[in-house]
DNA sequence: CCAGCTAGCTCACCTTTAGTAAGTAGCTTT
DNA sequence: AAAGCTACTTACTAAAGGTGAGCTAGCTGG
């Protein structure tokens, strides 16, 4: 098994301080991490969409919290916001050179995830068929 | 700049549906990169700890949170909760295989941010400071 | 000339989730 | 008998998020 070997190096990459509260890297990491902010700039790796189309994409996603999300990566300087002045005026939204680097690790993250669903899926069936068995078995 | 490959790398690794409502990874994917879910794993990089350990190495987390959490990444397969029937009794808390596996993926995310976070506080200073002299040409 | 259409938001209201503080169990030490 | 220890719950409150309606501004069809 190399699960130590993991350990290890996973443990010498992690930066010291981001349990610590009052750590800048998390204060931002929360703020971008958001349950909708990845799923945006996952949506935004295939190449620069307007806000309709991100909220089409972005399957379930309120135009407020859309607005709002997209709102803090620009400030963040992870998205572009370039807006056509047409009529009605488009607003296109694209990953920054910085946006574009957090992609590599993000996806890599959801990739893990699009991997472990059924083995996760399989842990959580077993735990709550051992808890109704132990429920059971206290009557 | 090597922003494209980068780009086309993340792409083809993208699980195409995580932007799908009802694709099963991306609602584990909720459950466990929560807030405090990813520093109560990254917390256990380290090696297994008791539940006063985590309480005091994730800080700012409240008992609520940390026991809440600590059941959804149990329930997942992610943690192992090993109790010591002592008195008063020691609850040990430890990555499984799965989390450990996962710690990988997390902790490049993390050291990301490590990396990322004083260029984002100048991009967030920036935007401010042109947000303040636009409403300030208003005037 | 003016109602209607469009994209991209913004606002008011309500529900769900997270945070705070206090309480609980069972046993030990003082 | 009183206080403390660990690992939690529970009740209450604050914040985040969801829902649906409305708004802007100019162009187009009637």
């Amino acid at each position: 098994m190399t699960g130590d070997d993991e350990l290890a190096v996973a443990g010498t990459l992690l930066a010291a301080d981001i349990l610590d509260r009052t750590c800048t890297s998390r204060a931002i990491m929360d703020q971008v991490t958001t349950r909708w902010g990845t799923l945006i700039i996952a949506a935004l790796i295939k190449g620069p969409h307007r806000f309709s189309q991100l909220h089409a994409r972005v399957d379930g996603i309120s135009q407020k919290m859309l607005s709002h999300n997209l709102k803090t990566l620009v400030r963040a300087g992870l998205v572009n916001r370039d807006v056509e002045p047409t009529v009605p005026p488009q607003v296109t939204y694209s990953l920054t050179p910085m946006g574009v680097s957090l992609a590599t690790p993000l996806t890599q993250l959801i990739h893990w995830f699009g991997q472990n669903a059924s083995g996760i899926l399989e842990a959580q069936a077993g735990h709550d068929r051992q808890a109704g068995e132990l429920s059971a078995a206290r009557h």
